[in-house]
Formats: structure tokens, C-alpha cells, sequence
DNA sequence: CATGAATGAGACTTCATTCAT
DNA sequence: CATGAATGAAGTCTCATTCAT
């Protein structure tokens, strides 16, 4: 019942720092980096806040091994989104997809994601154990927009920063609502009328954009 | 009112409380709730942290306080930009312009905002608190989509909620955007975009949604 | 007794002060600093561990707020008890003997000073916080020996360095033992040796150094 | 002894027992016993800190493991020092000149001793096990002044206590100074002073003490 | 109306120690 | 003989809150 001292019967450490990222992630999404404690993560993994640090360094380094974890995945699966797809809104009505996925998957990908901005400025801290992963987002999506224009889809004196802000802003702000809400139905119904104002079916008389 | 004599040589209450809510605002939207200590607000204001209890009961109420406030302004500025359409994108583009220009006037009105959903879903005894002005976001999105419907500009069979949803979260993505670049332009060029987006002139060969 | 919340009727703030600085160097001269606990201290002054960061910023403040003002009051002494004589040992014996006066008023006293040198080297962060007095020890005894050189007392060529240090070690040597053995009494029976040491009373048919 | 069949690899446990002393005593020379941590000294020794548990119960019976070896070593040595001569100072700065000699062997020798009457006061459950050679350090000391009044050397109503407690306060004082210095040239510059003094060839115009 | 001394709960973190392997 | 996962106690420090003044 981990009332013993020494260690446990079985002990995975690979295992355990699997759970322990995972319960991170729960709880960073849902309470952020300030309100998660170490005991609470520690709770829900069946340790003590202490063993926490045979794995990282500090709350900070778990934060970030999270991050990187996640980011690694979620930004790889949405490249494999866009792959399939050439128009721009189409790569990006496919990735809301993916992320819909994503979200049915383990609610806490998104939710985590789409806080890390906010942790950044907050705890400008972290930012440095972050290193390895940043900037994946922005490259992502510049990526997309610079397509785009490559392609002739876009005029080549557009803004292709602001494009970039809105489709990103559209993805978290879509997400966020699903994280809130904590239901998967309502992430795809919103993502089905963003597709239907994208092909010009959402208001009546409407032509596709 | 003018009439005591011997008018306080500095600060009269009303004016103290107003400081104490402007520089509340300021730090919830740029550290967060829990990041956000009384000394901080204190410092700004010139006062102690005790004497923030001469006006609030705790820092979960002032935090109620700031929200009360912020939301009515903001929601009343909202449906009088929405008073000046008719047509459902259009009314849309006229509350996000509205949106950067309270951006402009004050960056934290829109910074605290866009975070009440994560604060509230992390804090969640404020809730209580901030019942007066609670609904006001989510009515004022469905109060547009349910004015299309009876236009008969959206279909009698849209999935209204969703439509909602997805209103708010572009609106609250794109704030979050420029709330965390600090930059009000930025704020103004994504909602350019997203007008362009609407009226089919983004993409080349578009037409309008 | 200390139970309530707010105030405590009677709290003179710059006696509190005195006190924890009391406590603290008995503390820290008895147990180290790595040993004497912020609890340990708050215990011995009638207060909680929290209440020690009114008055200092942290554990480290608090040891060289009681360096600067323990060494301060020290050499201040003892440039006094110097100033009453000529020649070096003379001088050396007045202030080992005031330096009994100060360990019968308060034995935390060199019982502090002794161990400054170990626990900074220890806790070398303790360092910058005690800049202020640095150097007043070895500027003493450089005074007492260049004085000594410059009288004619010392050959020139005598290794001064190598003076003061013997000088100095005798001082914290015998500080030491008294302070360990908690006696006085020991403590000035052991000056009185040294003494006939100097004058050359000590062994039977020894003659004045 | 050789004889085993298969020699292990690296690492006989006698071996593995002296590097552990060694490096505890070096640790424990610099930092302190509390700031010694038992993983500091299993990295120097390239062991986890758990396999210290097989050679000693705990922390601090290896402090008082490295207590006995060393005393017994330094003692040993003293007493054979002391053997070359007759006279109390001649037999003192004999000693003196024999720590020098430890010194520069090994730093940590004299850097533990000097250090162990205030880890003994400061965590007085040490005491217990360092039993079996506590005392040493004074009936040296008490030895060398009670052969100096057989001798008739010092006059039989000295108070031997203190004149112990002076070469004792003078002798760790010393190597306190050569530790902190991290010189040897120094322990022995200072040494050379104290000859000069007992032979009243320090001040001009001294005599012979 | 405001100060500021103080509390007490709780945060992160360290570490000696234990024990299954 | 040794590892390393884990515990639990303890330590420093922060902060919302209270209340005498």
C-alpha cells in the first residue's frame, strides 16, 4: 500500500514516469502550473510528492518534459494532417480534425497546448527547459500560410503573420471551448460549421470562400 | 460631493477602489489569479495589503469585483457595435473591431477576459462570486446566432450552440493572440484577415462565405 | 498566547527585531547555520517561522544581519582595548582579556565570531550578504602587527602575514575552547597562561619574549 | 588474499570501506557533517548512496567511524613527536611542526579535527559512538603539561587545565587557519612565528620565554 | 481609512534511510 | 555487494488573512 519504506515490489520506473507525466498533464491542463502541486500530481500517480524528483529536477523540468512530450506528438500528427490535403483551408479544416482526434483521445492533449501560452507569460521561467520543442506551433503554421502562397492560393503581399495569428487563434480558441465544455461532441460540431463557413454553406445564400 | 470641509488631502474612497480594481485587473490578466498576490495589487496602488480589505472580503471577491465590472462594460460595448448590422458576419467583424478598440484603450480588458474561462474552471469557488454577471458572454453569442435564425439568414436546423462556440472561441483566440504579443496592430491585422476570410477575398478565386 | 490571527497587542516592532537577532546568534553560534532552524529561532523569540521574513529577507539575511552587527561591536572593542597600549603583545593580551569581558556578557558572542570563517566557507552564498564588516578581522590584526613593524618592534623583514595569523588563530583558538567548554572562568585562566607566556613567567627560568 | 577463485572485477569491500572513510573524511573536512550529504560522498567514492549502509549503520556512525581512524592516526603520530623531546615548548612546536607534516599528507586530516568539537556540540548524538577514542585529544594534552610539572618545569601550583587548554586552544587554532587558507606554506609560516615567540627571537629585545 | 506585525496553512524541495531486486 | 525506487520528516519560504493600533 506504499505504507513501507524501502521499495516497493514492483517497481517500473519507465512505467511510473509515464503515469507521472500523464497525471502532469491532467492536472496542468486543468489547474495550470501554479494550482497543480506536486501532491496532487503525486496523489493520482500513488506516490509521494517527493519521488516525484527521481524523475525530474523540479516542478518547472516536469512542466517541460510535458510540454515537449506533447508538442512533439500533437505538431507531428498535424503535419501528417496537412500532408493530405493541398488547399489551405482544407489542410487546416483537416487538422481541426486531428486535433478532434486528439482531444477524444486524451482531452488533457489539447487542454495542456492551449494553456502553454499563457504558463510562458506567466512563468517566463520556463521558458528556457522548454527550448528543445518552442516554436514548433509558430513554425507549423507559418509553414501552412507560406504554402499557401508558394501555391498562388494566397496573394503574395498578404500578411502571412496575420493569417498565421487567425488560423492559430481559431485552433486554440476552438480547442479551449472543447476543454472547457469537457465534451468531444460539442469540439467537432463547432469544427463542422467552421468547415461549413469555410466552403460558403453556413449562412444561406452563401458562396464557398 | 465638495461639501465636507477639510476635503482627505489625497484619496477618497471611491477613487482608492477604483485604483484597487484597474490595478487588479492589470495583474489577473497578465499573472493569473493564484499568481496574482495582494502586495502586488498593493504596491501598484500605493496602499498595503491589508487595507484591500476595506473594500473587498477577500482576494476571491475582488477577483468577483473586476469581473462584475469588466464584463458589463464589455458586453454592453458588444451589443451596441452589434446594434449597428444586421447581417450575422457583419454584426461578428463589428464586435471583434469594437474588441480591438478596448484592446487599444486598456489591453487588460480583453487579457482578462479571454482568461475567466481557465481561472474559473481552476478556481472554481469564484464562481459563486461572479454570479451577477455570469451568462452574459455565453447569451450575447447565442442572442446574435438565434437574431440569424429568425432572419433566416442561418438555416431553422443549424446547430446553434455550435455556432456560438465557434463565434467565441475566434473571438476569444484572437484576443488571447494579441493579448499575449502585447501588440494591438497584430489584433487589427488578424481581424482584417478574418473580414477578408468572411467576404471571400482571402483566397484567390474565393467568394464570399 | 499567540493563538489569535491579526496583531499581537503589544508588538514593538524594533524589539522583536533585537530579539530575533538575539536568538539567532546564540542559535547560530551553538548549533551552525546550516543546523539552526528558522523554527528553532521563532521558538526562543515567542514568534512563528513566518514572522522572521518581516524583518529579513531570508535565512542567509538574517546570519549576516547578525554578522554585521556582532563584528561591528566586536573590533570596535578591541580597537579600544589596543588603543591602551604600545607594544604588540601587550595589546594582544588587553584584547584577549576584553575579548573575556564580551564572552562574560554574552558568550554567543565569540561564539558566533569563531565560527564565521568555517560557515563561509561552507555557505560561500553567505558572502555577498556580509560585505559590509568584511575584512575587519584581518584588517585588525594587520593593524596591530604593522603598527608593531613600524615601532620597531618586529624586524622589518619579519612575515607579517605569518604574525597576524598566529595572533588571530591564538584569538579564535582559545575563543573556541571557551565557548565550547560554556565557561568564563576557563576562559580567562587560559589568558592569564598566555599572558605569563608573553612575559616569559610561564616556565620556570624563562625570561620576557 | 588472492586466493579467492575469480577475483570480482573491481572492488574488494575493504577497499571499497577506506575510500568510503576517505572521502567522508574530506567531505565532512569541508562542509560540515550536516551539510555532507550521503550522496556527495558515495559519488566521490563512484557508489549510490545506499551502498554506504554496508559498511556503517548510518551517517553518523561513518562520521564516527572516520573519528576513531583519524584521531588514532594523528595521536599516534603526536605522541611519537613528542617522544623526540624533553621540554614542554620544545615538545609542543614538535607536535605543531608533525600537524604541518598531516597537513600536507592529507588537508582533510587536520580539517576534520578541528572541526569535531563543534559538530560534537552541535549534534551531540555523535558523542555515543565516537566513544572509543574520545578524550584522547585531552589526556595529550593533560600529559604533556603533567610531565612538564614533573620535570619541574612548570611550577607545581599552575593551573594544568589552563596551560592545556592554551597549547590546545593554540594548536587548533592554527590549523584551523591553514584549513580555511587552504596553504600549507602558511600552517608552517605560522609555526615558525611560534617558535620565535617561545624562543624570544620574535620581538626585539625579547628573551627566551 | 490605513498600517504593519503576526499567524497558519501550504508550497517546493532535500535527504537519510529502507528494501525488493 | 550494489542499485535505485520510494518514503517521510523536515526545512525554507510565500501569502491570504486578521486585528490592535
Amino acid at each position: 500500500m506504499g505504507t513501507t519504506r524501502g521499495r516497493p515490489p514492483s517497481a517500473d520506473s519507465a512505467e511510473t514516469e509515464q503515469r507521472i507525466l500523464r497525471a502532469a498533464r491532467a492536472r496542468f491542463a486543468r489547474h495550470g502550473f501554479r494550482a497543480t502541486t506536486n501532491r496532487l500530481i503525486a496523489d493520482d500517480v500513488g506516490i509521494t510528492p517527493g519521488a516525484i524528483y527521481h524523475y525530474v529536477d523540479s516542478k518547472a523540468a516536469l512542466y517541460a518534459a510535458v510540454y515537449c512530450e506533447t508538442i512533439d506528438q500533437v505538431y507531428t500528427e498535424f503535419e501528417r494532417a496537412a500532408a493530405d490535403h493541398a488547399a489551405l483551408l482544407e489542410r487546416f479544416t483537416a487538422v481541426m480534425r486531428r486535433a478532434c482526434e486528439l482531444q477524444a483521445l486524451d482531452p488533457s492533449i489539447p487542454g495542456f497546448i492551449v494553456a502553454v501560452a499563457q504558463e510562458t507569460q506567466r512563468h517566463p521561467d520556463l521558458l528556457a527547459l522548454m527550448a528543445p520543442q518552442r516554436g514548433r506551433h509558430a513554425s507549423f503554421f507559418s509553414g501552412l500560410v507560406g504554402d499557401a502562397v508558394a501555391n498562388g492560393e494566397l496573394a503574395p503581399d498578404t500578411d502571412q503573420r496575420a493569417v498565421a495569428d487567425l488560423l492559430g487563434a481559431i485552433m486554440t480558441g476552438v480547442a479551449r471551448i472543447a476543454h472547457a465544455a469537457g465534451d468531444s461532441e460539442r469540439y467537432v460540431a463547432a469544427v463542422d460549421v467552421l468547415d461549413q463557413l469555410f466552403t460558403g454553406s453556413l449562412v444561406v445564400g452563401g458562396s464557398p470562400a
